[in-house]
DNA sequence: GTCTATAAGATGATAGAC
DNA sequence: GTCTATCATCTTATAGAC
């Protein structure tokens, strides 16, 4: 990410056209669902010809591309100061409710980040970084703060059902928290599988 | 569904050649992916010309709305014929296991059903019908194979994690097994909140 | 009634002038 | 870097042969 000293002239400028395309293209998203984005639109948004954003990004793959390491890194700098309770039981709520309100408050974003709704796209090693990142450092968080020691299956199982949760949601009730509001009670299950003491009852209501 | 008695001319014809398109478009799902299906290409397969379609289906969503018709129609009716324990945990076991075998069969056919892939396709009520035939049929055995009382909550609960486990098995280790084989000790989870008696362990290695 | 021929409108993408 | 063409492809629709 860093360029070579003698190159600050007007890479800023170019950076700058970058995240305004970017900031664009996620609000046509929202607009136009993330699999109806279209160049036209974004380009109309952002007051250029169609043609002139490949000046900027080589494809549409590529600008879904950027979206996607965008996303992930703003779950990973928002989970790495996120402050978790010493407790394991509580940090393992604590760590399932932060991702779900981050799956849950943005429909493309998720679908971008977490499902495949892109035809052909895949993300690249680059993008995909930030989420293998923030899935690491949460582990071994957990792993620190005392708990048990997870193993693969643990952690595989807890991704699994949590994103259930999350897909479900979606699906069903858009908006609403039919299936958010059973958080609690799975979490509790996991932590009882787990062995996790129960010191306190999970936050839910 | 019934039309007029005298209307069986040539409308076995219509259907044979419905089915036909339906059987290409499949084909050509599961070559090119679902979202990556393209009139043209069904066409082809089927030796027509890509507006000949249309004189057997409106449009293109329409097509898919016959294949998330058949889709759900053959899970429903396999579902129907699944004999499952008289213990009811062990009948949570074959419940989810058949589910999940079901939906990691067959990616195209997972993606239709369960997720939704294509941009402003939402099925018709007729072609919703299966799959609520099934959930209900399927929740209305379990209560009368003398287990407890499932609440709304508990049949959220359970769809939500097993679509999670088959979401995480296709998007992580497609043909793989990592998550899958995580089932048995799902429901045993899923069996022990419900307090089900714990007759026998999952039947799963 | 069914299919073929053909075109309209939209999209992602490229080439070349300025 | 941005623009004006321009192309290939796909969905959708209409006109007309058999």
């Amino acid at each position: 990410m860093l360029g070579s000293p003698t190159e600050t002239w007007q890479d800023r400028r170019r950076a700058a056209v970058r995240r305004e395309i970017l900031d664009a293209a996620w609000e046509v998203a929202h607009r136009d669902g993330l699999g109806g984005l279209t160049l036209r639109a974004v380009a109309e948004r952002v007051g250029m010809r169609p043609p002139s954003l490949y000046t900027h990004f080589a494809s549409k793959h590529a600008l879904y591309d950027a979206m996607f390491f965008q996303a992930w890194s703003e779950f990973d700098e928002r989970s790495a100061a996120l402050e978790l309770p010493a407790d394991p039981r509580a940090a393992l709520h604590g760590i399932a409710r932060f991702y779900v309100d981050f799956a849950v408050a943005d429909l493309p974003r998720h679908q971008l980040m977490d499902q495949r709704v892109i035809p052909d796209f895949t993300p690249s090693p680059e993008s995909y970084a930030p989420s293998v990142r923030a899935m690491e450092r949460t582990v071994g968080r957990f792993r620190a703060a005392g708990g048990v020691a997870l193993t693969e299956a643990d952690v595989d199982l807890f991704v699994a059902v949590v994103g259930g949760i999350v897909a479900a949601q979606w699906s069903n009730d858009p908006g609403g928290d039919r299936y958010t509001r059973l958080l609690g009670r799975l979490v509790d299950m996991l932590a009882d599988d787990l062995g996790l003491a129960t010191v306190t009852s999970g936050e839910d209501p």
